[in-house]
DNA sequence: CATGAATGAGAGTTCATTCAT
DNA sequence: GATGAATGAACTCTCATTCAT
């Protein structure tokens, strides 16, 4: 038993080095740096290894966009930590753009890239994300348990902040900004204050 | 007059063989498909013809998003022309949502593909989406002139009703709403959905 | 008679823009970015009409090398016209080391590429460099019959003469100068002392 | 230790086999057939394989210089041996002129091509002539220890003998010899005769 | 006389992945 | 378990040249 149980550990310390030197690259090099044979000499080993833990590209990015979440939970855990639910909603919402905003290359790779989505199967669950989302349903519940918001559904309370959140930042990601006529740090302060704006309209 | 006149024109024609070519790649075999090569063989063309044309693959991608855009504002003129305002907002989200559901590829590719702002230079106009946005745009206005919706800035209503849009469509085309606990088709309802639900929160 | 006349003469002309074109490229722009297309496009022609007056490229880069030694002749009997044929072979010397120092671009044309010498076949003439070899031949000529140098045959002494100065120039055009320890003007300096160095170890 | 030494070794010797190769390609099919893909192939490789050794082409002809002037070296330990250090730099100069002469494509590589210089960075030593052009330095400070030669500098003396013999071989694998009226065996000639005539002008 | 669209061949390079050791 | 050499297919792009018009 002991011996298995080593051979889990070891495993799983491998993959977070793996993960972590990826993540690493992303971050510092962007997305287009991330192949596996880089990834692999940073932690120096060789390509091959990675296809020990990994059956191929689009898993290991699916490991990494893991490690991506629990970033941001842990986010959403230290900022977003108001008693009223309503307040603890608008912090959510604010870790939500910061993180996007100061992580481009992450929050692709979170909720843009085709590729770590290819082993979610149909009828699947997309594990990685359940606990940040659960962070968002939990705090929209309250929410519409209080009628503190303009909704009746929590899930569709939940998916139209996400949305809007989400459409903003990665409008911004792709460059689509370019159409409105301000400079970079104008279209962020935009962005906040339109996601601020719309939580001012949704409060009753 | 009339020889250059020719000349042009069998220019664009050309032009606007390589775009066909290239929209139907990315319709009907994915983005990825969309190899200069690739494209070349469609249009049973050597691969450096396309550089007769283009200076380079995002140049070209630049002028098939183009045409896409222009079918999007045809979308608009046919379905979004209800005299009252916020009905025609209405026309227009709903043209334009269905448009990302039922376009995936091309919508990636309008919204959501780096490769054709490369082009776009900082303070640069990305004309492209200028129509399109435009029509939104002037929309929103008169729904704000005859105070239809909770909005006083003509930018911040349109860059909400845009991002919220956006972020419902792209989650979906990047595969995100598998977290929601529906199938394809409940999605695409939640979607159409959240995007009136939206509308009337707005509306006053 | 006439007729034909302008012909060759308007012929003359057009060849005297192609070449006046690439030389710019060539000095402008280096070598690399002479490329039958973008001399054609410089002189506002199409690249087949370039083939209506050489029938490939090395044929062109030939009368564009031609052009350049009538520079290089200019020059001579612009900055060497001493009396006194040792002196003026010192001039010489100096005028093309100088020439080769400030058209690295050209010189190569000239004296190292192969591309423009395609066209001279076995046992036949170089005639572009005539006019240029044959000013310094007759200087040498003088120099002997006035035992001013130690050589007895002038073609031996024109092709050291040439040997030492185009071995120095090229070294330094194709970066080999690196080797020494030395900074870029410090090796024009020393190319400058050498020459004048062998110059005056010839000197009788 | 065994099992990295073989490594190490089998590294060596593949690359030996790329250079070999590119060196073979080189003498017998000129330097335009040395593509990439064209020495993968005749080493029966893929062409990424050469990537592996090494990170581009200028890289890869760096080192087949490298083992260009290797064999040069050869040379000169093998023909310029003679105690007294005039003679020596005789046969030097001699054992350099022939192998010009005799492998112009693989000299044109070694002193005239400047894409294998493209590494060798300003400020920066080029490795690959060192002991060729220390066996000359050598000599030619003996020489002059020894008051053999007109010169008193030794760089000076090795840059002028170096030009001088580099000038005329260099001129002769560029075809500029043709301007002489003499068929290629007599220009041969003429070139050895051209050095040994110099070398007697600056002995003393 | 001039066009200029088109070609075909080729360049260097990068990648995810495999597999004998 | 780990290696790392090797692959093969793909990529974007450039070029000298041709030829129907």
């Amino acid at each position: 038993m002991g011996i298995s149980d080593r051979k889990e550990r070891d495993k799983q310390e491998m993959r977070k080095n793996i993960i972590d030197a990826a993540m690493h690259m992303f971050t510092h090099e962007g997305y287009e740096s991330a192949s596996i044979r880089k990834i692999a000499d940073k932690i120096e080993y060789s390509p091959g290894t990675i296809y020990l833990y990994y059956k191929d590209k689009d898993e290991l990015l699916y490991d990494v966009q893991a490690e991506c979440f629990s970033k941001l939970v842990e986010l959403f855990q230290k900022e977003a930590t108001d008693a009223d639910p309503f307040k603890r909603l608008e912090q959510i919402c604010h870790s939500y753009v910061r993180f996007g905003l100061e992580n481009p290359e992450i929050y692709d790779l979170m909720f843009m890239m085709k590729s770590p989505m290819k082993n979610v199967h149909e009828h699947e669950d997309w594990e990685n994300a359940n606990d940040a989302l659960s962070y968002l349903a939990k705090c929209v519940q309250e929410c519409i348990e209080k009628s503190l918001i303009r909704f009746e559904h929590v899930w569709m309370a939940a998916l139209s902040i996400w949305g809007m959140g989400h459409g903003l930042i990665s409008l911004q990601i792709g460059c689509r900004m370019k159409i409105m006529d301000m400079d970079s740090d104008q279209i962020k302060e935009a962005i906040y204050a339109s996601v601020s704006n719309y939580l001012n309209q949704i409060k009753q």
